[in-house]
DNA sequence: GCAGTTATGGATCGATCGGTAAGGAATTGG
DNA sequence: CCAATTCCTTACCGATCGATCCATAACTGC
């Protein structure tokens, strides 16, 4: 942990390390992992490269900070939809959630997952599979609320809960390409209301 | 064009220009424009990096030439499913054509023109924009499609056929997304089902 | 003030990027 | 056999990649 147990020795930081976080979440969120250079990186958190090794690594573990508070933050509406009251309520918290993430103001389109995972080369294969990791826990885990509401009786015995998580991912996912490709925030509102007018799909 | 008015002159070409093709378009694929460099390529296109220049001209020119064979090839789906005589059919057809594709036996997962465009530095923006505008186009065609298919009674005067185009492109790029994470073109053909359950979704 | 510690700035590392120059190899027409 | 044309092989170009070295600056404890 970054706990000091006592006062600090050597030079101070000249930077704000949250902040230069912050700025490297948005290139990477902009860019991928390996569209994102250094120089650009680096450029952005308003530091050089030796003080970016020093602070955080390298690259890899760059992203994986960045990524942890991307999750924490623009992408927190997977864990939120999840304590929603009813399978419905989860669907659509998720999948407005989704929209919003994908359009919010100041900051890159889409989801820095797809963004970052889709393609590369041979680098950034490591940061591919921590990205499909994640997007398979969070599958999961919608995968278990929806098991869960088929208990409580919310949804029907007859409801696949796996189909079901896999085809809110899928809108989610379609909703952050169409963002990436400029769709606005109203125009996917509207796509993902059509979606959950018919709920449950199956 | 290549018609030879005559005949050849010079030694001849050593490897099948249209195997070596296909080859390249398959690293596209897989790797995206910036993330399939020249080794990858000329290595799976089985020549050295002077051969491509001399046939294809450049790697952005490779690309167009490789994008264009996916077009025509496993993204045929897309022009194919727009003769189909009601919107119902057209979207049913652009949807299990979009699974087919990106579930294709011996062929990368996913778009070639998702995992292409959405990220990468400077130098693939003009490749991205391609790609963007030929999206766009695909969007662009279903709409019309719907308008014609309102006009023509299939579809209610209430129905707005943008919102119905980018609906189906949604979904086709969320299974694009999800083929690409593994899902296997089953899972996905029930997704699909799913989505089309109801039709018109507005 | 001095030793110890950490951060910064600039130069540079080897590897790889897309792209190319030069010369030999293979073919056709004379 | 020879000239002309085209393709292939090898080596290489400048630029950029992620990463590091080294000297200097700035701070704390003694």
């Amino acid at each position: 942990m970054t706990i000091r147990r006592s006062a600090p020795v050597g030079r101070p930081r000249g930077f704000d390390a949250d902040k230069a976080l912050e700025n490297a979440m948005r290139v990477f969120w902009e860019h991928g992992y390996e569209g994102a250079s250094l120089t650009d990186l680096t450029e952005a958190m308003g530091i050089n490269r030796t003080s970016m090794y020093a602070a955080f690594g390298n690259k890899e573990e760059l992203f994986r900070k960045a990524w942890a508070r991307y999750a924490a933050g623009p992408a927190a509406y997977g864990a939120e939809s999840l304590v929603e009251p009813t399978a419905r309520q989860v669907a659509a918290v998720f999948l407005h959630g989704a929209v919003r993430s994908a359009t919010l103001p100041g900051y890159p389109t889409g989801c820095l997952s797809l963004r970052a995972s889709l393609i590369g080369g041979d680098d950034g294969q490591a940061i591919r599979e921590l990205l499909a990791v994640s997007r398979q826990e969070t599958r999961t885990q919608l995968t278990k609320r929806f098991e869960r509401a088929v208990e409580e009786g919310d949804l029907s015995r007859e409801t696949d809960p796996a189909l079901l998580a896999r085809f809110i991912m899928t809108i989610a996912n379609g909703v952050a390409v169409q963002a990436a490709g400029g769709a606005d925030r109203a125009d996917l509102e509207l796509v993902v209301d059509a979606a959950l007018r018919n709920w449950p799909p199956v």
